[in-house]
RNA sequence: GGGUUCAUAGCUCAGCUGGUUCAGAGCACCUGCCUUACAAGCAGGGGGUCACAGGUUCGAAUCCUGUUGAACCCA
């Protein structure tokens, strides 16, 4: 049989994955056996797969796919996210190379582009996903706007409204003023420098005197939205205007002057102007002193009549800044300008600086809604790994805000609330229009309203306001056959995929979307099902490159997946990415772990190639076999054990070296070379059947993790016994602590002897005779014997009989190995000085010993075993100085001889 | 400013409730090998005062306090 030495893995990967696509292997149907359900998180649908992806569904498919071979159902049902922010803005910007605007769009138009968006970009990434061997229930595909997704999360908004979870409120949101609309906190930048700007010190006079504060602000056109000066409350060189009213410049209007703990001493004067409607900090101090909201600004950055100042109204707030230095000079009240850098935030897309300010929003109560969630994390029904995020976690569900659930924006779940008058109440909440025109006829009185006469709220909803249902909502259960409109809640009875496949087992996703989604699916799942929706929470790292840099397309440090899976292999990328992410850990991306993941392709490769090679003969398996095939029986055991205490940890890269331990250090260098036939010799029909068994047991330990590979040798050495895929997890057996420990000592013999070989330039293929003193007889005995002699290159071990003076010696297992060479060869100062510093440490060792023995207070604490352990150092280190001190005499009498 | 987490070989990390080796693994590094599965390989080796300073203890990388430094979240 002709096999390459390298392994490709190009073709046999498209092999396989064509075969589990078009048998729909990774299917799955409610049955008898107990159901492994995993969601993924959907990617959102605005470019392609990133590193992170990779990582994350790779973890995904390791788990899923070994909860198969387990005998689980297991169903990983896929899709993507609709993603409203991020989408909107990429379909907004490719319209803009088009030369398009959004604004001379209608929302339907808008959509339509959005749409195709969606398609083009959603398949990519589910082609992608599939490509690295995703073993996804493809069926079950699932996109947040898809039918009834969209009117899950419609119905999910009437329904808190009704339970008297949803208000409308004001809120401070970051405008952009260019765009028109409210952008969130990540899509607001700050450049790291700051950017130059100008204080402007004003006058406020004290009303009936010629007294004045003097006011420095940054942002003079907001002067007229003032409604208050502060100061510190302890701050003596005002505590005498507290109370009194100052008078706002230009416009003249009459304000209190307040104390308040915000007010820094320090900064500027001590003393603030206070504008809530267009400053966070300032609307806090004016809730907490009643202050009244003057809103100045219109949504495209130009002022309006409430500015007070005709020739201003109509004008950009940039343009009114330099009048309003004018104006102020004119005045007499610019007391100085002075130039400082300060930190400005700026629009991700626009880069127009972004106004803070007012708006009405909707919002969803945490407090009472999100009491159970915490709970189901505390007490451990829903386990996080690492457990350390537990704190973390802990911190926002006691410290829980509301939810502004609203966005200004087109692309998403459309806000179900429909306005009939102007009033702040003049509105219903509806799934349908119909229900809308009914309910609002109830509530005005009006029984003559048609639906033309309502306007639907234009918004749409915050994305994770979607997502939070994923788990739910895959599987339909807002869908109408089973979703209680009367009680808010989801009827089990009624959906018998949502009852077999809910709760899933484990959630994989990235600690930094904790709370924006993972505790959210929580509180929905309470809510709305009162089971949890996950009983695990794996969280991954972020990838970084090698520097420890986030992964970003402007520091173009980002590979391109489908590139490094066509160089490396599918199967190496994942080995590579897996290799080094401990959960909740960075993972520091190198494109040499995926080198090293195709390297060890390759190693399996030719393991594979070598007990191919074998030829087989009729007998009795020989010593050396019989006790290669028994040790490695025991590693196989105790490794299976291992890996799987490994994955009921979670803890997936150090199963995965465990596996690769296993097989390369254990199975390869060990195993294969200790039973391997001489060349032109055969091996026993029983031994290769043993080496056979063991390689298919290694490749079901490596399928999660190398899908590919794995298949295709299952498939050369099963002989027509089905996909690797659904054969059965290898069993952990019992461990002989006796055969593991023998192993220890001949493995440590072994290395020994390399050592000794290698420092005295004996080629490896020479083999070499040792002898053993009579004391030291046993070794010949040991269970291992057969491996010693063959990986230790030996003809053989004697036991001495005649003193010999002319050899070199080393200690190994507590056995001291003679070599006899030729008088001329032996250095015998050197050999002197090497025995001599072995003694001294020995006897070093062995003092440190007797102080810990000779200690009472030791004795008296310390445990019995490790009294015991002590007491065996002590034995073995007289033993040892024992062995050294008659070595030393030797060498001594040989030296007066010469 | 508030909170959380962390600081162990050149790098990425293990090291569970203090005591079987005061320290492990992978990668990297050094040396020798084209040994008839694999140079994408084989064999061997060096390397850490466990951030710093105190304390508790017979005994601390492991517990306590402080210092310094890093990361993340919230405002």
């Amino acid at each position: 049989m002709e096999i390459s030495a390298k392994y490709t893995p190009a073709d046999i990967e498209k092999k396989w994955l064509e075969y589990w696509t078009q048998h729909e292997c990774f299917a799955s149907v409610p049955d008898q056996r107990p159901p492994y359900t995993i969601v993924i998180p959907p990617p959102n649908v605005t470019g392609v797969l990133h590193m992170g992806h990779m990582l994350n569904n790779t973890i995904q498919d390791v788990l899923i796919r070994r909860a198969r071979m387990l005998g689980y159902n297991a169903c990983w049902v896929p899709g993507t996210d609709h993603a409203s922010i991020a989408t909107e803005a990429k379909v907004v910007a490719m319209l803009r190379e088009k030369g398009i605007s959004k604004h001379q769009l209608t929302r339907e138009e808008f959509l339509k582009y959005a749409f195709e968006w969606k398609e083009k970009y959603g398949g990519i990434i589910l082609h992608q996903l599939r490509r690295l061997g995703a073993s996804c229930d493809w069926k079950r595909t699932t996109f947040t706007m898809d039918e009834d997704y969209y009117r899950a999360v419609i119905r999910v908004f009437v329904d808190l409204y009704k339970k008297g979870y949803i208000y409308r409120g004001l809120r401070m949101i970051n405008w952009d003023c260019e765009a028109r609309t409210a952008l969130s906190n990540e899509e607001v930048i700050y450049n790291d420098e700051g950017e130059k700007v100008t204080f402007y010190y004003v006058k406020y006079y004290i009303k009936g005197s010629d007294d004045y504060l003097t006011v420095a602000t940054v942002r003079p056109e907001t002067i007229m939205g003032d409604v208050a000066v502060a100061v510190n409350p302890t701050d003596e060189r005002y505590a005498h205007l507290i109370g009194k009213t100052a008078i706002v410049p230009i416009i003249g209007r009459e304000v209190p002057i307040i104390a308040d703990e915000y007010v820094d001493k320090e900064f500027g004067t001590g003393c603030l102007k206070v504008t809530p409607a267009h400053d966070p900090n300032d609307y806090e101090i004016g809730l907490r002193h009643n202050l009244p909201v003057i809103d100045t600004l219109n949504d495209d950055g130009t002022l309006n009549e409430l500015c007070g100042v005709p020739e201003f109204v109509g004008l950009d707030r940039f343009k009114v800044r330099k009048l309003m230095r004018q104006k102020l000079e004119e005045a007499e009240v610019l007391v100085k300008t002075e130039d400082t850098i300060t930190r400005v935030g700026r629009s991700e897309r626009t880069n127009s600086v972004v106004e803070p300010r007012l708006s009405l929003q909707w919002f969803i109560r945490m407090k009472e809604i999100s009491a159970k969630a915490l709970e189901v994390v505390e007490k451990g029904d829903i386990q996080l790994h690492p457990a350390k995020f537990i704190n973390t976690y802990r911190h926002w569900m006691e410290n829980v805000k509301d939810w502004c659930i609203s966005r200004q924006l087109w692309w998403g779940h459309r806000i179900p609330a429909f306005y009939y008058g102007d009033g702040p109440e003049d509105y219903v909440v509806a799934e349908t229009l119909e229900e809308a025109v009914e309910l609002a006829r109830q509530k005005s009185g009006n029984a003559g309203l048609k639906a033309q006469d309502l306007r639907q709220d234009p918004d749409v909803l915050d994305t994770w306001a979607s997502s939070w249902l994923w788990p739910l909502q895959v599987f339909g259960g807002f869908n109408d056959q089973c979703f209680d409109r009367v009680r808010g809640k989801i009827d089990f009875t009624k959906n018998a995929e949502l009852a077999y496949y809910y709760p899933t087992e484990v959630l994989v996703t990235a600690p930094e979307i904790l709370f924006f989604w993972v505790a959210r699916m929580i509180i929905a799942g309470m809510e709305y099902a009162d089971k949890i929706p996950f009983k695990h929470v794996y969280l991954t790292g972020i990838v970084r490159d090698k520097l420890g840099r986030k992964m970003s397309k402007s520091l173009g440090n980002s590979p391109d997946p489908e590139q490094l899976m066509a160089t490396y292999g599918t199967d190496a990328v994942r080995v590579g990415m897996l290799f080094s992410s401990p959960a909740g850990n960075d993972l520091l991306f190198d494109e040499k772990l995926c080198e090293q993941g195709r390297n060890f392709a390759n190693k399996i490769w030719n393991a594979f190639r070598l007990i191919q090679s074998w030829t087989a003969e009729e007998r009795p398996m020989n010593a050396t076999e019989a006790a290669a095939v028994s040790w490695f029986g025991q590693q196989l055991a105790a490794a299976v054990q291992e890996i799987d205490d490994l994955f009921a940890k979670y803890r997936i890269s150090e199963a995965l070296m465990a596996v690769y331990d296993l097989i390369w250090d254990k199975y390869c260098s060990w195993y294969l070379e200790w039973i391997k036939p001489a060349y032109g010799e055969r091996i026993s029909q029983e031994a290769l059947e043993s080496s056979k068994s063991y390689f298919i047991d290694l490749m079901k330990l490596l399928h999660p993790f190398m899908p590919f590979i794995t298949e295709e040798l299952y498939s050369h050495l099963s002989s027509g016994t089905g996909l690797i895929m659904n054969a059965p997890w290898p069993k952990a057996g019992k461990v002989d602590a006796e055969a593991v420990r023998a192993f220890e000592k001949s493995s440590e013999i072994v290395t020994a002897i390399r050592n000794f070989r290698a420092q005295n330039q004996i080629t490896p293929k020479e083999r070499i005779t040792l002898f053993v003193k009579a004391e030291n007889a046993e070794v010949l005995a040991h269970p291992y014997i057969t491996m010693i002699l063959k990986l230790g290159g030996l003809a053989n071990i004697e036991v001495l009989s005649d003193v010999l003076s002319n050899v070199k010696t080393f200690l190994a297992g507590g056995i001291e190995f003679i070599y006899p060479i030729n008088e001329d060869a032996l250095d015998v100062d050197a050999e002197l000085a090497k025995v001599q510093a072995d003694l001294n440490y020995a006897k070093g060792f062995l003092e440190s010993v007797m102080k810990k023995l000779g200690n009472e207070r030791f004795m008296q604490n310390a445990p019995e075993q490790v009294k015991q352990n002590e007491l065996k150092k002590k034995q073995d280190a007289e033993a040892k100085i024992e062995a050294l001190t008659k070595r030393l005499e030797q060498l001594n009498q040989l030296k007066i001889k010469q």
